[in-house]
DNA sequence: TTGCTAAGTAGTAATGATTACTATTACTGT
DNA sequence: ACAGTAATAGTAATCATTACTACTTAGCAA
């Protein structure tokens, strides 16, 4: 993988992102530095990306694939309600059924779902 | 929701299933009760069971959506070489850090990834 | 029972996120 | 500078899922 100018451009909006960005998002964002990048380019770069293990894919409950420059330790909050992903940054441990039985374990995402506090709020 | 036949066999059959089947799957297998079941019968079906809590969506690395009839609590081990789902039951704990920042946690998935036993050997 | 009505269905068309393709461009080592 | 090859822009194709429509059926009330 050699160096190109969309590419870095996809993973710096990517790291820049503090919201868990699609690819038309990331396009958009891109766009802005990079007028006439197209968007199979930003599909490819963000297939590689993830592939060389620069960036990670949060699954959600829409129908677009979100993405995450963050590669800290941490888990994801969705809220039900609006939709948004939240980092919680806490400690995860593998259960020791899983190297128990035979397994290598790599890499683990969890999602908790339910309702976050600013929609509690505006809610009740 | 009233009682359909096509509705009851599609949860039939995800509960009979051991695997995390995707729509087509599910399809097929329904459609040896009912031959000229619908795909798009078996998909409104899917989301209505979803939506009313009857079934749960398994997410993978594939661009198809799996299903889960299994309810009880339970977490994923997705091997990254045969791509098999297997269930672990093992307890799983809410983080307080949740409940702390006042959000209101109703479900989790949790997802890890890794080769399994099968393929480690099979492999080495 | 019978009729009514809304929910459900089969079959097919449409949608839309993602991927594939192709001619052209731009890195990178020699 | 040049060759070789990865990367790109633009567009077409794919395919899982959803929407639509005419027809059917569950379920209730007279």
């Amino acid at each position: 993988m050699r160096s190109s100018r969309q590419r870095d451009a996809v993973l710096e909006v990517l790291r820049a992102s503090c919201d868990h960005p699609t690819a038309d998002i990331i396009f958009e964002r891109v766009r802005e530095q990079i007028p006439n990048i197209s968007l199979g380019t930003v599909y490819r770069n963000l297939g590689q990306l993830k592939d060389e293990g620069f960036i990670t894919v949060v699954e959600s409950s829409d129908t677009k694939v979100h993405y995450e420059g963050n590669l800290s330790d941490h888990i994801h909050f969705l809220c039900k309600n609006c939709h948004n992903i939240t980092d919680i940054f806490c400690e995860t441990k593998i259960p020791s059924v899983l190297t128990d039985m035979g397994h290598k374990v790599q890499s683990q995402k969890t999602v908790y779902y339910g309702v976050c506090k600013d929609c509690r709020d505006n809610i009740n």
